[in-house]
This record gives C-alpha cells, structure tokens and sequence, in this order.
DNA sequence: CACCTGATGTCAGTCGCTGTCACCACCACT
DNA sequence: AGTGGTGGTGACAGCGACTGACATCAGGTG
C-alpha cells in the first residue's frame, strides 16, 4: 500500500484538460479540477504555479531540449545553422505525429483563451531568450544570437500551426525546413 | 463647472505608475491608484480592462498606426519593404527621443514583473498578426505575410531594446534599418 | 520504538475583478 | 420650464485565484 495515490500531478493535468474541453478554461475553477483527481484545490497549488499553467509545465521540457541541442550542434555551424540544427533535434523528440492528436486538443483549448495566449507567447520569449543565451554561450555576439534565436522561434510557431492544420500529414521537422526557406525567401528579394 | 473632475483616465495612469515605480507593481492595489486618483476601485475597472492594462493601453495606438502605414506603403513595395516603411513610419511618429525616459520608466516597471511580461508579449503577437492581415489586404499570400509581419516585431523588439539602452543616442528608426540589416546578415551568411 | 520527512488537508485571508443598482450633472427635445 | 435620456461615477455584494500557517498521517530510518 502507498500513501497516497501516486501521479498526482498527471491526474490534476489529465482532468484539467478533460474539463477545459468540456467546459472551457474559464468555466472550470482549481476546486473542481481537484476535486475531479480526488485532491483538494490548496494540492493543486502545489503542483502548478498558478491555473494556467497546468497547461504549459511540459513545455519547459522542450525548451531544455532545444538548449541542450544548441549546445550539441556541430562546431561549425553558423548561428542560424545551429538554431536549424537545434530546432530540427527538439522537434523531432518532443513533437512526434503521435503527439499531433493531443496538441492539436491542448492548441483548441489556448486558442479559446486570452490569458492562456498570454501565457504562450511569454514562454516563446523564454524560449527565445534560452536559445540566445546558449548561442552565446558558444561564442556567438548578443546581436546576432538574439535574431537567429528569435528566427529560430518563428519558424517554429508557423510551422508548428501548420503542423496542427486539418489534414496536414508531414512531420514537424519536415513543415520546419519549409518554413526556413520560406523565410529566408521573404527576407532577400 | 463641470460634472467630474475630467481626464480620469490619465489620472489614473500617472498615478499608478508613479505607485507602480516606488513599490512595485505587485504591492500596489487597484483600489491604491484609484484613491490616489480621487476615485474607486470601481472607476479603475471601467476604465482598464486589468490592473496591467493601465501600462499597455498606450500600445494599441501604435498598432493603428502600424497598420494603417501597411496599407500607405508605396504599391510596388515587396512584402518586407512594406513592413519596413510601416516600422519606421510608426516608429518615427510613435516613439520621438522625447519619450525616451517615460519609455525606459515603463520598461523598467515591466521587465521587474512577469505577468507585466506575459501582457507584453501577447501584445507583439497581436502586433503580429495585426500586420499580417494589413499585408494580406494588400494580396500578400498568407505564409509571406506572416513570416515578414514577424520579422518586422523581431526588429522592432531588438532595436526597441536597443533605444532604450543608457547612453543610447540613436534614433529608433535609425536603429531598426541597423536591425533589418543584421537580420538579413545572419539569415543569408 | 521514536523521530523525521514529504505530500496532503484545513482554514482564514487578500486581492483581482464583476454584476447590479442608484445617483447625478448635463444635454436635447418639446 | 419640464421631461426624459445619457454617461461617468459611487456603493455594495460576491466569486474565484492564490497564499500563508498549521495540522495530519503514513512510511522510511536509526
């Protein structure tokens, strides 16, 4: 016998995400979440900062992998190359097709919701803050890692959309070299 | 006479980030600036939809003139050409050097808060998208649209980081050309 | 067996924010 | 002059997000 029932924290965001759909974000409080995992609302406080987040803790995941793959580009490469390299690493691991169904529930719920948009595009910016400082911290000037950085983080948020479109059936990596191409093409008439 | 004491609004805005400057925007409650303004908490609420809003109202006139000088850019101009005039239109007209201090007031406010952050960086995606649709009124494919409307945030945010730096003396316009040209070197090495 | 540890429950409280109703100058119209 | 509409405001009650403080309780450790 244990304690308690193990996973609380999977339970609060599998009943967090049940209900969102149900109901909408602002429809459901933290008591009931709780409620529904069989915990009190002071427990989910515990596992998540604030209600919110319960819907983004994974991403921090995927931020450390993009990091740890700048880190692991080859020596050689240019700033913007390793952020290709980087970028084409994390989404392979983090976002495989299987995950496409779920993200595509998880993008369905945040689109419904300001604040939830709020909490997205703050955690583009860590993201892109994460990726200029390991750009630097492989010799890179400040300049230069902050727009490949934040390039970088473009090509993943069109991509990504894409992605989750209707019908869409190619690979992340595969919309994300599209989408590169795509930019470089703007970028230099 | 008239009935009410008039400027409410801007009343409260000074007010709140006079508080905000001394103590923090977390220590300071609405009800605070409102009776710092001579009026209720309730009044605060109908004038801004948040307590962070009083610090980003301002924003949404410079994406009005953002995206109207998308749709006054010369006919023949590229996609990125036309987000350049609308930049450094919106910038020159938006962000003289005379609101230089009362800008790196507000940016100081703001970088000490994360949910200040949170509403910022939801803002710039709006300023995304704002300037996407501009672009495709003027028949740019939604995926350039898109791609040249983010790069042109990308350079505002980086050259907007960049004027506010001490000691900066620069113009903003003169530092978003210096950005795009930087940007276009890190994309195409 | 006593003690420590860590996840949880309980409770009280603050603050952001909202709905509702009343008030009260000013304005327009008759 | 009277009548009614309008819009900014005050007063009040209430909900939900979130926090601090303290108690509980089962398991591991010595």
């Amino acid at each position: 016998m244990v304690r308690w029932e193990p996973g609380a924290r999977d339970r609060l965001r599998s009943a967090a995400i049940e209900l969102f759909t149900e109901r909408g974000f602002e429809a459901v409080t933290a008591a009931e979440i709780a409620e529904a995992s069989g915990l009190t609302e002071r427990t989910f406080f515990r596992h998540f900062a604030d209600k919110r987040e319960v819907l983004f803790d994974g991403q921090n995941f995927f931020q450390t992998v993009f990091v740890e793959s700048v880190a692991a580009a080859p020596a050689d490469a240019s700033p913007v190359q390793t952020v290709e390299f980087a970028l084409h690493t994390a989404a392979a691991s983090f976002f495989p097709d299987e995950r496409r169904p779920y993200s595509r529930v998880r993008q369905g719920i945040i689109d419904a919701n300001a604040p939830l948009q709020e909490r997205e595009s703050l955690k583009m910016v860590w993201l892109s803050q994460g990726i200029a400082e390991a750009l630097q911290a492989r010799g890179v000037p400040e300049a230069q890692a902050a727009l490949a950085a934040q390039s970088g983080v473009t090509v993943f948020g069109v991509a990504f959309t894409r992605w989750l479109a209707p019908g869409e059936q190619r690979s992340l990596p595969d919309l994300q070299r599209e989408v590169w191409d795509e930019l470089r093409g703007v970028l230099t008439p």
